[in-house]
DNA sequence: GCCGGCGCCCAAAACGTTTTGGAAGACAAT
DNA sequence: ATTGTCTTCCAAAACGTTTTGGGCGCCGGC
């Protein structure tokens, strides 16, 4: 491996020329800095990143801890999501660390881990909780994260960025409201979760603004996959009064959902409504095809890497809270008649 | 932060021996160690990384790179390699390096930047292509990395991990054959991936094996996502002789011809045979549910780490390739009599 | 009484950078 | 001639570990 030195050295030059020289400072001379490039260049010479960080006392990495529940785990959000880390990450020189544990001790070790051992620069959570110990932990050593999802601690007082769950799920309800149905159900995710409590209370909210009641029985938990939407629909759909319309907090869950309906003999879109959250491509392609909020994933991650990189390295605090509004995607799945 | 010298300096000892017996060394006495042990965890001590990766010569990293296409993709395959990646590696105290690039000068410099910077101590490749040269980039520079999948270069001497492409698709072939099918299409992928090669042989292999001829117009290029499955198939459902049942390469391709022969009035497991290879969890749910071939993406990331981890250390050459049987799931896709 | 071996500890060198605080020379102004 | 100002370069000190190559007592055997 060739060192700073060996630059140096083939260039007669000592080792703090050649790195003021590549790090762009003006006190080298135009025409020794293209030598020290074209040098570099030659030797294949590139910083070593340990050597770097022990001395700028920055990892120039950001990390992110994959929630994980079961081992097998496969949610096409997530690949999403990494991808648009990664990619802004990248476009800034900085790493991207994945890891993946499950929610408990083991995930508190690994933030610790990477905290203490100054692994990386800044982190993002995402599936924040309502009581979200992780963030709590984070802020109390001052070290820079940005959540993707809304934090409830005491309020959004961190950085976040998110997707409009209230709004959107309010806009779902007012579709299916026009559609004529009366009787919609919804089926969610853990209590903790801050997202539950947002798409929830935008379901609420909803069929207050239609002046329809809400039944408890009508409500039910899933576990944002499609295992978990297939259960939830199984037990709304055998309900003495079944829904007409059912809400999944997730396109996974309202796909589960789907699939209940279908091997109850019910047609989606005809004897049933059926709507979801989040646009992954699966809605698209679903049969049939899922009407869904629709929101950019990746291009979100991309905006919050930048919020982390700005809070990293010190910038004026610019914009810290996004809240965007997603985008109501009408399919077959509430309705033939709408194709 | 506390360093090492911290530690040493509240027990008058020197970081010698402090950094010894933190590290397990068996030249400091019993009590000693305790002492230093117990001191770290109530200073909350924690080695630095570069520090340690500086002196040490190595990243305790390995690296995954992504091969994006577009922007926004979402395919759950990588989501689960990724989680099996990070457990296996996490368990044995190494950190995962996740970047995205699209094939080409830009990926290229993603390895390069990593390899040269020591950044990472191994690198994981994934969907191979036949004259991979990543694959000989890597060998070339005597670092270590392991295939996801095979390279064909010059024969299998690269360590690698992969799943039977040839037997999978000749499983296949023979299960549609056996339900009577005699016009059987195949929807691939571009050329130069490894197991477009080795599948698309499977499915030459299945049809010379029941006596049935090949046509060339049965077999199209997709690209591996819906879209392309579902555009695949149009093509091959508009053909004047339209084949009986399709094999799609991978799941998602599947589920995008599924659509493509419903749009068409076809229903598919009566009309038209349809089947996937990889047993995603979307295969499960889909309308019908997908035959495909199944195989444990999570737990062969997993063992490709540890093959990685073990060239990394040196450790004695133990298997180096490995060839899973994927396993054939049959659902309602290739006959709704099956079921 | 001497020597070898063992148990425990440590000082100092290294790892490859970045950064600090000048130094040397050229040139201009006084 | 002196002083000051630029420009260009550099030696040396960090950064926080791990590792090398011992040192110092103590004990047992001769």
């Amino acid at each position: 491996m060739t060192t700073i030195r060996d630059v140096a050295h083939k260039l007669h030059l000592s080792i703090t020329t050649v790195s003021r020289a590549l790090d762009g400072y003006d006190d080298v001379a135009a025409e020794t800095r293209e030598r020290v490039i074209a040098a570099a260049r030659d030797l294949g010479y590139v910083p070593s990143r340990a050597a770097r960080q022990l001395r700028r006392k920055r990892a120039e990495a950001i990390g992110f801890i994959l929630p994980t529940w079961q081992p097998r785990f496969s949610d096409p959000f997530f690949a999403e999501l990494i991808a648009g880390l990664g990619d802004e990450a990248a476009s800034q020189h900085f790493d991207l660390l994945v890891a993946s544990a499950a929610p408990g001790l083991e995930e508190k070790n690994a933030y610790q881990r990477w905290v203490q051992s100054r692994r990386v620069d800044g982190i993002i959570l995402a599936r924040t909780r309502l009581d979200d110990w992780r963030a709590r932990f984070l802020a109390d050593l001052h070290f820079p994260f940005v959540a993707y999802g809304r934090t409830r601690l005491p309020e959004d007082i961190y950085p976040h960025i998110g997707v409009d769950g209230l709004a959107g799920v309010r806009t779902l309800v007012a579709h299916l409201v026009e559609r004529g149905h009366q009787r919609i159900g919804f089926v969610g995710a853990p209590d903790d979760l801050t997202f539950q409590a947002d798409r929830l209370a935008g379901y609420v909210e909803g069929l207050a603004a239609a002046s329809l009641g809400i039944s408890e029985e009508l409500v039910v938990e899933g576990n944002l996959t499609r295992e978990g939407g297939y259960r939830a629909g199984q037990q709304l759909l055998a309900l003495p009064q079944p829904p007409s319309a059912i809400i999944g907090i997730n396109d996974l869950t309202a796909i589960g959902v789907m699939r209940a309906a279908r091997e109850r003999g019910l047609v989606v879109g005809r004897d049933v409504a059926v709507a979801g959250f989040d646009g992954v491509e699966e809605a698209a392609h679903s049969d049939p095809p899922l009407t869904t909020m629709n929101h950019p994933t990746y291009d979100l991650a991309r905006q919050a890497v930048r919020m982390l990189l700005a809070l990293v390295s010190g910038e004026p605090p610019v914009v810290t809270r996004i809240l965007v509004q997603p985008e109501l995607i009408v399919r077959a799945s509430t309705g033939l008649t709408g194709e």
